[in-house]
Formats: C-alpha cells, sequence, structure tokens
DNA sequence: GCCTGACATGTCGAAAGTAGAACGTCACGT
DNA sequence: ACGTGACGTTCTACTTTCGACATGTCAGGC
C-alpha cells in the first residue's frame, strides 16, 4: 500500500488539500505512483481515521486542508528504512516480447522499432523539462531530481535495448 | 489485463494445464508478469467462457490439458499488435527516493547503496542463468533472450544509477 | 445577471491482484 | 502398509486500482 504513503510523503513536506494533493500526484509522482481522485480521497479519510493524518483548516469550497501527524511522519519513515521495496515491476511491454513469435518478423520489429521509439519520445520529453526540475531547490524538488535522472537511465537503455533487440530478429 | 494475454501466449506454444502453467508463469514470466495459482484457475474458467480456450484433455487427478482456439489466437494477436503497452511503471522504490529527505543522509545513502547492491545480485542472478536461457532454441526461449538482455541493461543501468545518486546526497 | 472554468469533495461498481484454506490423487521409497 | 511430496483443482475473502458519476462553490469576464 504505497498510495498511503505518498500522501504521507507529500504531507510531510507540506500541509494540502485532497485537491492540491491530486494535481501533486499529477505533476510529480505521475510517472512513479499514479493515482486517481477516487483513490486519493478515499485514502485521506482512511489516512485520518488512523490518526496519521488530520484536518487543520477548512476554506471556501468546503476545502479541508491535511497536516500529517506525528504518527504519520513515523509510519513514514518506517516505511521509508524498514519496509523492503517490491522487487518485481509488471511489464506489459516485455510481456508481449515473449510472444512475439506469434506474429510473423515484419510486425515484431515494427513493435519493437515503436518501443524504442516510445523510449526516445519519453527521453525528450523528459530533457524538456530538466530545466524545470532543477530550477527549484526545495527537499521534493532535490530529490525528485535523483528520479529525473534515474527516469533517463532507464529510458536511455531501453532505447538502446529496442535498436539491439529489433536487429536479433530476422 | 495481461494476464489473460499471458495465458493466452503460453498456450498458443503449448497446450498445458493449469499446474503447468502455474509452473510456467514461475520459471519464465516470474520477474514480467507474476500470477498466483488462484488468479490462474479463475482466468483460465473465463477464458473457456468466452471460447479463447478449450479443454483438449483429461488426465489423472483431475488434470485438465487447455489449448488455444483460433479465436484465443486472434485475441492474443490483436493484443500483440493493436493494443499499446501501458506507459508508466509503478515503482515503490522509486517513489520512497522523493521521500528521502525525511529521514537523515546517512539514512538515505544507506537506502540507496542497498538498492544499488540488489539491482547488482539481481545482475548476477541473471547472468547465472544465461546458460539456461541461451541452451534452448524454441520460440519462446528465443524470443525469452530479448527480454532476458533487458533485464541486464536494467539491472545495470539501475545499479550505476544507485551508485551516482548514493554520491549525490551530501 | 450569467456563464465558464477552476476548485473541491464524495460515492459506486467493476476489474485485477493477493493470500491462503480445503480437498483429493498418484508415485515412490522404505 | 505408510508417509511424503509432487500433482492438481476449487473456493472464499480481502485489498487495491480504475473510471465514471454526482454534487456543489467561488471568482472572473462579459
Amino acid at each position: 500500500m504505497s498510495l498511503r504513503h505518498g500522501v504521507l510523503g507529500l504531507l510531510a513536506h507540506s500541509s494540502a488539500s485532497g485537491y492540491d494533493l491530486m494535481r501533486a500526484f499529477d505533476l510529480s509522482l505521475a510517472n512513479v505512483w499514479p493515482a486517481t481522485q477516487s483513490q486519493l480521497y478515499g485514502e485521506l479519510g482512511k489516512l485520518t481515521a488512523d490518526g496519521m493524518i488530520e484536518v487543520v483548516a477548512e476554506g471556501p469550497r468546503g476545502r479541508k486542508e491535511y497536516a500529517i501527524t506525528a504518527e504519520g511522519r513515523d509510519e513514514l519513515r518506517r516505511w521509508l528504512i524498514d519496509v523492503p521495496p517490491a522487487r518485481v515491476r509488471r511489464s506489459d511491454m516485455l510481456l508481449r516480447v515473449f510472444f512475439l513469435s506469434q506474429v510473423d518478423p515484419d510486425q515484431a520489429r515494427a513493435y519493437l522499432r515503436r518501443q524504442g521509439e516510445q523510449a526516445e519520445r519519453a527521453l525528450a520529453e523528459l530533457e524538456s523539462i530538466r530545466g524545470v526540475v532543477e530550477g527549484g531547490d526545495d527537499d521534493l524538488r532535490h530529490h525528485g531530481r535523483l528520479a529525473f535522472e534515474y527516469g533517463l537511465r532507464l529510458h536511455q537503455a531501453e532505447a538502446e535495448w529496442a535498436r539491439w533487440a529489433e536487429q536479433q530478429i530476422s
């Protein structure tokens, strides 16, 4: 249940409303841990019930501003340090690769080429927001930079692999 | 719903029982699309109901051997070619990176070091089964080799990133 | 005064994934 | 004859995720 910890992490950085968090998820965590609005509001309710966060202010339009509690901070740290990250990552892209012999070689190569192009597009997109990431200087952004670099390297490797794999099919 | 296509893909390669598929998932697809036994048997039922697969033989211990139908093969091809793979991959490992400022630098560095070591372990493990992957010569294995190489490159990049990231924290 | 668009929260149902209990069979070694 | 372990299926219950819908408020421009 990492959605819970995503919310705690953002609230540890600064208090926010559900709507604020929704945007924060879309902006900074979109590529790492996407979440829908309904998921978010549901989790806020559960976190409040569990005493991990609390409503610290109410604004216009029923806006509720949430803040992390000491208990929530403890839980976040525990998760960061003590809970080992999941080792496997599902990839339907790679699952398809296993079964590529079911289509003819031309189509298989086309598939790999598309994947390569997609990786390059992702790479270009990342490069285009490099300025934004390197601009700010708060904690979140600082560590966001590490994640940014990860994405860069990952997509690079992916693009190269796709080119290599395409050549393997003959 | 890629579990469905994982099953279809394996059955396209050769007929098998639920139990056989379970082992096939554990062996070849474990790192790409893990599935539990209950999920598998459930999906076999649904696929049969949908006419994508059929029972072609019954063996001892209530064993049912499933084979893919023409309809199933069509669906598999459609998925392979027409359905674009998901672009985002959740990573709780990376999610933690965003919030690393919540623990002290020593702990943050330790976290990244552990991740680097984990990537290297994964790499070593892959290298150790290189012989197995390169041994066989059926279609599945041939394309499995492409996935294998992907894993190799990915973990390599991950290990390097982790080393780099660890140094960034000071 | 009215429309639009951003702000804001909430509920529902379906699909997908996780976890494990329960049950029975067959082959093999001792 | 007996136990063990691989083989094999089925069912239930829970959690997570997704997508859509419902509902309403406030600020600004025209």
